[in-house]
DNA sequence: TCAAAAGTGTTGTGAATACACCCATGG
DNA sequence: CCATGGGTGTATTCACAACACTTTTGA
């Protein structure tokens, strides 16, 4: 890399971006913010920020988060999607970002942001169906992040970061549910994540809910991957949620 | 993103790595440059190099390629892996770099650069089985791209850009154990492939090897997708190749 | 005729679907 | 007793691994 015929390298802006997503009344939502200066000013936008001195792009995306969510990173799920590059991206000059993938529980807190920025969950289907104006690339950003997050679906156990602990085999379902948008099997659904080496590790207690028989509660197991990898192909696509 | 509570934001320099994997000699091979200067004076490196102003990373990663290999990135399978940004990667300051991935047939021409740099096809073994000094977190850089297009095998049809055209369904098979690094069953790994929709192309043409019978020859097809996937789960690991 | 690689056919095993059915609770 | 969601059992279908077997060539 570093030692080449370094004509014109160029010094630029680093941001990061957070896709920060949640399930909030059956919905997929995502956090977004309120410009509040031009470009795209009133426009909603991606959290995020310059990168600092010294810290890494994973930093950025954490001390981010905190100041957007007041939430402590830890209780998420992050991880880096892509960089996006375009040189018109921002009419300002030339800024690089970083988008950033978070997955978390629907907060107790509605998400104040310590700076004055308002910020509040929408529904990705309303933001995706044409209606909303997102400032910048974030259209595009979104619509990557969503996908990978479908993706992490299928191999990780990622979802689980969805559901506060701790949680029913139900629960969980409605996260795949959502996520993916058409209903899926409770009794299959059931044995893939009960079979699934350490991904449910049982409390051995009970929730009852307002109707129906008490379901049996879990923790999120240690495992990271999901074997076998539960697909979202061919079938299954019975019904959009 | 813009429009943060600005404190110290960061300039910094922006580079692109890139990880070029061939298969020669039925090993996977890696293209690195000789460093002609400090840090990492003598070591080998990604090739890669500055983002220059106006350029996407996506020019940048091809105007590289083609300094460094005298290649039309056209030809090459190219995509971005993820942004490397520990601020100590770089002895001599804050460089963010961003690692592609580029994979293709074995090159004709024994890769020139344009400048004066020594650029090698290396076995990828060579370099991981510790012996080979890699300069800057290049070592880890290479691991997540070998990860990286071990995956993209299992669900794209890129395996298929490492094939000069026209192939047979036996060089694309090697090209997936060599990957992978275990052997596959020619038949079923036959149907696989012949099965799934646009991957294989039929010329009607035949090639006639040294010794055996001759076998068809396909070209690519217009599918970039590989559906089902022919995943690299549980069985399959008859031997390491 | 033999070796080697291409290509076809078949069979057994296990996973996924679809769905019937039972369980436990609140009303 | 009913509605509702939790949870179990099971038959059918389907994909895949394994492997026997045939084909087509050069030597």
């Amino acid at each position: 890399m570093i030692g080449t015929t370094g004509r014109d390298p160029e010094v630029c802006s680093v941001t990061v971006d957070l896709v920060i997503f949640t399930v909030r009344d059956g919905e997929l939502n995502i956090l977004l913010i309120e410009r509040g200066n031009e470009p795209f000013r009133g426009a909603s936008a991606l959290p995020g920020g310059y990168v600092r001195p010294g810290e890494t792009l994973d930093q950025t995306a954490l001390r981010e988060l905190r100041e957007e969510t007041s939430l402590d990173g830890r209780e998420l799920h992050l991880e880096q999607v892509r960089a996006y590059s375009d040189p018109d991206r921002d009419p300002r000059g030339r800024v690089i970002t970083v988008a950033y993938l978070a997955l978390g529980p629907d907060l107790p807190r509605p998400v104040a942001g310590t700076d004055a920025r308002q910020a509040a969950w929408t529904p990705v289907a309303e933001v995706l169906e044409g209606r909303m104006i997102l400032a910048f690339d974030h259209r595009t950003i979104l619509r990557d992040a969503l996908e990978r997050a479908r993706t992490q679906l299928e191999h990780t156990t990622v979802a689980a970061r969805f559901c506060p602990e701790p949680f029913t085999v139900g629960e969980l379902r409605r996260i795949y549910e959502v996520v993916w948008g058409f209903k899926l099997d409770p009794s299959n659904f059931r044995r893939k994540m009960t079979r699934a080496e350490a991904f449910l590790e049982p409390t051995g207690e009970q929730r009852f809910p307002e109707v129906g028989r008490p379901a049996a509660l879990y923790r999120r197991g240690s495992a990271r991957f999901l074997i076998p990898p539960l697909l979202r192909t061919g079938a299954s696509r019975d019904e959009v949620v």
